[in-house]
DNA sequence: GCATGTCAAGTTGTG
DNA sequence: CACAACTTGACATGC
């Protein structure tokens, strides 16, 4: 079992930086460039220490944040990476960053936010939903990243119809987004239950969110879960990708849904352990939660 | 200096 | 109806 880091570190010292959209549209073009040029460089940088960081601690995969290349499809201040000054050098950040992880054997993933919605009625919400999967296709492209993993999205009074959106919209991807895609189960709405039909047809592994799971069930067991996601990985003869996190209420009464700043190793699934498969820990205290979690684990698994 | 509100984007469920 | 839940940090503003 491999545990996963998702995006940001409390502690260790790398820290990803951003801007606003409002911030460049009060800059003539040219300033926009060379702003988010120094950010990109600074985040790609970032990036290969981040990895580093990882290998140090031990941890065996990495959840790469959406905006490490900040609005870079916003619709009036987006960009491509050959306008920027320092382009080839960027480019030449991921490559390497693609070098050491592989070397290192870590798995890198990508996440898109909540706003990547492909089960809309709505075309311009799938229009910039599109735009933006291919920029992180282009992006794990680049720094050879597996999973671009997203949620079913909304419901609108018809999971199936829904669903049947998203399918529709699928070949349109670029191919360097359909063949990373994964779909996750959510707290709300979608089911491990509900998106097994949709992953056995399109090919696509199902992530599973126990912490979700548990949110929001399906009369599935977790086991049973587990197994189910895990063969739509083995279909496509991938390592299963799992989330964990535990609640920050507790699970008796008050909200469970918000996450905790660490993993109580209680929440982690029995049938999961020593199993062949990746586990991404969502906790507040990021790198900290990960590092605790092992610990305890090794020194639990004795006798 | 420090504390605070705002920032592209969607959808759902609670108070 | 407004707000939190899905990730923070950067920046502008006001004390």
């Amino acid at each position: 079992m491999r545990f996963g880091l998702c995006c940001l570190f409390v502690k260790e010292p790398v820290s990803f930086r951003t801007t606003t959209a409002k911030v460049l549209l009060a800059l003539p073009r040219e300033r926009q460039l060379t702003k988010v040029s120094e950010l990109c460089v600074t985040n790609a940088r970032n990036l290969l220490l981040a990895l580093a960081t990882v290998r140090r601690l031990g941890i065996g995969a990495f959840r790469i944040m959406s905006p490490l290349f900040p609005r870079m499809t916003h619709p009036e201040v987006g960009y491509r990476l050959e306008d920027l000054p320092d382009g080839a050098l960027i480019l030449h950040l991921l490559e390497e960053a693609r070098t050491f992880a592989r070397r290192h054997d870590i798995r890198l993933s990508f996440h898109p936010d909540q706003f990547v919605v492909l089960s809309s009625p709505h075309s311009a919400v799938v229009g910039s939903s599109i735009r933006e999967l291919a920029y992180q296709g282009m992006l794990a492209e680049a720094v050879g990243a597996e999973v671009i993993n997203i949620h079913g999205g909304g419901v609108y009074g018809d999971k199936g119809q829904a669903l049947e959106r998203l399918a529709a919209v699928f070949p349109d991807l670029p191919e360097s987004v359909r063949s990373r895609l994964t779909l996750e189960n959510d707290d709300v709405s979608y089911t491990v239950r509900d998106l097994l039909p949709i992953c056995e047809r399109l090919s696509l592994p199902l992530v599973y969110d126990v912490h979700h799971h548990r949110c929001n069930p399906d009369g599935l067991s977790v086991e049973e879960a587990t197994d189910l996601a895990g063969e739509t990985w083995q279909a496509v003869g991938r390592e299963e990708y799992c989330h964990l996190s535990s609640p920050r209420a507790g699970w008796g009464g008050g909200n469970p849904k918000p996450h905790a700043d660490y993993i109580d190793p209680a929440d982690l699934p029995e049938c999961w352990r020593g199993r062949e498969m990746t586990v991404d820990v969502e906790a507040k205290a990021k790198e900290l939660a990960v590092v605790r979690l092992m610990s305890e684990l090794g020194r639990g698994a004795g006798p």
